[in-house]
DNA sequence: ACCTGAACACCGTTCAAGT
DNA sequence: ACCTGAACACCGTTCAAGT
């Protein structure tokens, strides 16, 4: 065909489909004439928007990121309990987009953590731990909350534990009232760390 | 040619050589053309040993978990000193093969965990974890530490922050004297956890 | 400037044919 | 049983050609 008088592609839709595309059926089956299927377009006509499929996957990991809420404005709280509320927030964020998990792993967004870090370090700062240690804590932070999204992603663990050579492991598998999901397995381990933050410079810590 | 006297292939020298070629050179480039041609083979003949792709991906992976080291059977230690070591020690190995990383993260490998999963569940109870939350911190322990090497696989953090509008992270991020590594970090999350672990369960934990 | 069909060099996988 | 070359249906990307 040739040019149209507005143009058929607009980078904000392209990140939208593929998103949506890569939620419905999962990276595997993303591929760049499946999106352009989508958009009704050609595939060729993409890289005249874009550099190439990395900014896209890029474009989309983003999207789902940044659709995290913000809830928790209410009454002034504790800054542990706001980090908990960030962090099991960015969790819930990452969790309705399982799909995009695997380019989060390759291609780090920093555009986005920059936000969450500029608040969280503030936080941190409040809670006691020393300014020299902030970006340490938000690390430690950063990993538990990829890993722990990465680990439900998986299908569940259904390994066989023989009760005669991992007795406790046994017992504790069969032993299922208290066990916890993701998100409050998140929030426990948030909360432990933050109680563990402060241990080195524990005159800096109010309390 | 045809049927050889002794098999071309064997099971572990394909891992090996697999494991060998993915660390070389990235997982990106690393194709069943590409291993044949290490081996000496032609692709084809690869799927007389193997389903599929995944099938070698799998035992590549199984193969840079389990080089985990043994060190520390020295001097009897507290529960709690075990765990960092192991925890730590899967971290080392993982940082030694990161182009396996994404493999890890769309496919768990279990069959290592487990035996992992044995000896810190043991571990978890004598420190003081009620049984019904073994493998909540076994979950926890294990996010941690494969987000901690997602985020180290990644390249630098090398974000602009400007001082006026995260003053916080600004001042933290000039301030690299205290700085930690990722193994130091991780050693430091695992013992922030693990104090806060028997929070629940203060009767459990002697002292 | 923007979009297209056709092509290039790949990829995982299958399969008839060889010994 | 084990290995092969050739083929199939894909893939990301490029590019001359269209308007």
């Amino acid at each position: 065909v040739g040019r149209p008088k507005e143009p058929l592609i607009v980078r904000d839709h392209v990140f939208e489909a593929a998103l949506e595309l890569i939620d419905r059926r999962g990276i595997e089956r993303f591929s760049m004439r499946a999106l352009a299927d989508a958009l009704g377009v050609s595939a060729a006509s993409l890289y005249h928007h874009f550099h190439d499929k990395g900014e896209i996957l890029d474009g989309a990991a983003h999207l789902a990121l940044v659709t995290s809420r913000d809830r928790g404005a209410g009454e002034p709280r504790s800054p542990e309990d706001q980090i908990v509320t960030i962090v099991v927030d960015a969790y819930v964020a990452l969790q309705e987009h399982p799909g995009i998990l695997p380019v989060l792993v390759r291609r780090a967004d920093r555009e986005f953590a920059i936000v969450v870090h500029g608040s969280v370090a503030r936080l941190l700062r409040q809670s006691g731990v020393p300014e020299g240690l902030v970006v340490s804590w938000l690390d430690i932070l950063e990993g538990l909350l990829i890993g722990t999204a990465v680990l439900e992603a998986h299908t569940e663990i259904d390994y066989r534990v023989e009760a005669t050579t991992y007795p406790v492991l046994h017992a504790s598998l069969t032993n299922t009232d208290q066990t916890l999901d993701a998100a409050q397995r998140l929030e426990i381990a948030v909360r432990a760390l933050l109680a563990g933050s402060g241990d080195r410079d524990p005159a800096a810590r109010p309390t």
